[in-house]
DNA sequence: TTTAGGG
DNA sequence: CCCTAAA
């Protein structure tokens, strides 16, 4: 087989020269990507890191108080069925301030009733984009409501004379839909519009089809077809797009691949990242363990922002536990007729992150105690989240319902679990996570009348059972866990069995036993979660379709950059699989296709494609056939 | 990080 | 879709 595809590439190669020829990947890769401002990405990551932070931070700090929103701050009343309030406050007082404010006050104005507009949460770490000429960095944020109308905003900043571009993402697959955003989604864009027509703002809409000119690259093959330059977006095709450009420079930009990217390289890290408190004796028998403990190793700045993002974290849960008792809406998001059943749970325990400590035998029990309390300490004030575990996997698409993750009604006491999870990106390399959990207790899951909302995972989300919080960091106690539950309290519905969250604390010397480093057997596949499947749509295989008569097969970045881009969930990888599948279904019968059927003169330009660019695909280039023959 | 290919 | 060697 492989004999034979070499002979055919010789053949092709002498007759047909590529056109495209196919540059080396460093070269390529030098044309396309231009990473010359580090250090003007980070600052201005900072600085927009700084505003969401504060954002949220603010937000929910002062979101039990009730004062009349003002110049720079603003409130969002929200009535659920006339049972519930409760209000957000939104200031900004970072530097970007002016920009987010008036686009929250803007919008706001028509969205009386539609909470928060305003929740950036920041999420993405710079990174410079492949094929602009542009210094730039991404930033991605998050806010329920912007997600929901996918609106891209991008903010220029008349101080930034360096013509930095930022991205800002309020796509991102974090959060999750509220169908009341969904609802008030023309309501959001005229908002927006209105905004942008009070000239703060100039505004872009892009559909589908991307505005963004692409270089062109067209075989000769294919010189005479149209270069629709289709570029398929991470949801529907239909999906507005919302631009918002300040006066000058700084711009706020979405680049979602790249946090994809991230994720996918934070999900493969984590397993074999871990906690290690590894001091010498001396460092124990410090009498004040508490500031020259684990927290020590952290830059100082880089701790306050952890700190900054469990509160936002916080904020937002809180809010989803909102958004999720608001039941009309949410029928409505289910897609389904039908009431959906609902979920109820009590919750035992958590799983906790596994903690990997390392001490001397020579080190006393005291010293033990407060370097897993260091530890302990570090991971709450890092970012902590809540994981899902279903049937031993973690369900980590938080889009997903329950009904697709597979949490019914029906679930029993093996199928359901949360676990506690840190995530400090970039953590000390002292210090290391390992996501793993030692103790399981799985939570109960009991039945419920289905005429209540569903509760989504998120219920329980984020939620460090008090005693544990407590007995850990009196300021997180203070200022967060009590705020969480009473929030969840108030979300959780009256019923007669559903206690309050009894949570064991998990920090006793059973759930944090010591396991030396080297061993780290067998749970840590629990976090290789499979992705959902996504099949492709007939637009998607025609994006895919033209994008590789243009570009060749073998040039998957440059097809995921061309076709898919704004398309998260399809790596190049996606797209190369898929394409070897659509070379696979055009060469079987139509009655051995499954799955929604591709049109057929799709497939016939995929067979066209491949006969054409598969000889393009030989590894060495025509020079080298020789020394090639030469060894044969 | 991308490509290529097997599972 | 996943995994991973190789580049």
């Amino acid at each position: 087989m492989v004999l034979k595809k070499k002979i055919h590439n010789r053949g092709f190669h002498d007759l047909l020269a590529p056109v495209i020829p196919k540059a080396p990947r460093s070269f390529r890769r030098r044309c396309l990507r231009n990473k010359s401002s580090e250090d003007g990405e980070i600052c201005a990551f900072e600085l927009l890191a700084a505003a969401a932070d504060k954002l949220l931070q603010e937000q929910e700090s002062e979101s039990s108080t009730s004062s009349i929103g003002s110049k720079g701050k603003e409130q969002v009343s929200i009535d659920d069925e006339g049972a519930k309030h409760e209000q957000f406050e939104v200031k900004v007082d970072v530097e970007v301030k002016p920009v987010i404010s008036d686009l929250v006050s803007g919008a706001e104005s028509e969205l009386d009733a539609l909470p928060t507009i305003l929740d950036p949460r920041l999420k993405e770490l710079p990174h410079s984009e492949d094929d602009s000429g542009s210094d730039h960095a991404s930033i991605v944020t998050n806010s329920d409501f912007i997600r929901n109308i996918n609106t891209k905003l991008i903010i220029e900043d008349n101080e930034d004379k360096k013509g930095n571009m930022y991205d800002a993402n309020f796509g991102d697959d974090r959060a999750e839909m509220h169908p009341e955003a969904v609802e008030k989604q023309s309501v959001g864009l005229t908002s927006l519009k209105t905004y942008v027509s009070k000239g703060c703002l100039k505004p872009c809409v892009h559909t589908g089809v991307s505005n963004k000119s692409y270089t062109s690259v067209h075989a000769p093959f294919y010189k005479d077809r149209v270069n629709v330059n289709k570029n398929i977006r991470d949801n529907d095709d239909d999906e507005k797009y919302l631009r918002y450009n300040n006066r000058n420079n700084t711009r706020l930009r979405a680049f979602g691949s790249r946090s994809r990217a991230r994720f996918r390289r934070m999900r493969k890290m984590m397993p074999s990242r871990y906690w290690k408190v590894a001091r010498k004796l001396k460092d124990y028998e410090l009498p004040n363990s508490n500031s020259g403990g684990v927290k020590s190793f952290y830059h100082k700045r880089k701790h306050i922002y952890m700190r900054e993002r469990f509160q936002a974290d916080a904020a937002n849960k809180r809010r989803k536990l909102f958004y999720h008792g608001s039941k009309n809406s949410y029928i409505k998001e289910a897609g389904s007729e039908s009431i959906p059943n609902l979920v109820k749970f009590s919750i035992k325990s958590f799983k906790v992150p596994d903690l990997y400590v390392e001490v001397p035998e020579t080190a006393t029990v005291g010293s033990l105690k407060r370097s897993v309390m260091e530890a302990v300490k570090t991971i709450l004030h890092g970012t902590l989240h809540v994981g899902v575990v279903v049937q031993g996997k973690k369900v980590r698409d938080d889009n997903r319902t329950l009904q697709q993750s597979g949490i019914s009604q029906n679930c029993n006491l093996e199928t359901l679990g949360f676990t506690l999870e840190s995530s400090l990106p970039e953590a000390s390399p002292f210090l290391a996570v390992k996501e793993e959990t030692l103790s399981c207790n799985p939570p109960q899951c009991l039945s419920r009348d289905p005429t209540s909302p569903i509760i989504d995972e998120c219920f329980s989300n984020s939620s460090p059972d008090p005693p544990f919080v407590a007995s850990l960091d009196n300021h997180i106690e203070k200022n967060e866990g009590n705020d969480i539950f009473a929030t969840e309290a108030k979300t959780q519905e009256p019923v007669e069995d559903s206690k309050a969250l009894v949570l064991v604390p998990p920090l006793d010397a059973e759930v944090l036993a010591m396991v030396p480093l080297s061993e780290n057997s067998t749970k840590r596949y629990e976090f290789s979660q499979r992705r959902t499947r996504r099949p492709f749509s007939v637009s998607e295989v025609e994006a895919l379709v033209e994008a590789v008569e243009t570009l060749g097969a073998g040039r998957w970045r440059d097809v995921k950059m061309r076709a898919f881009r704004d398309a998260d969930h399809r790596t190049y990888v996606d797209l190369k699989d898929k394409w070897k599948t659509l070379v696979h279904t055009a060469s079987i019968s139509p009655q051995q296709r499954r799955g929604e059927p591709v049109p057929q003169n799709l497939l016939d330009r995929v067979l066209a494609a491949h006969a054409y660019w598969s000889p393009h695909q030989a590894k060495q280039p025509a020079k080298t056939q020789k020394t090639s023959e030469a060894q044969m």
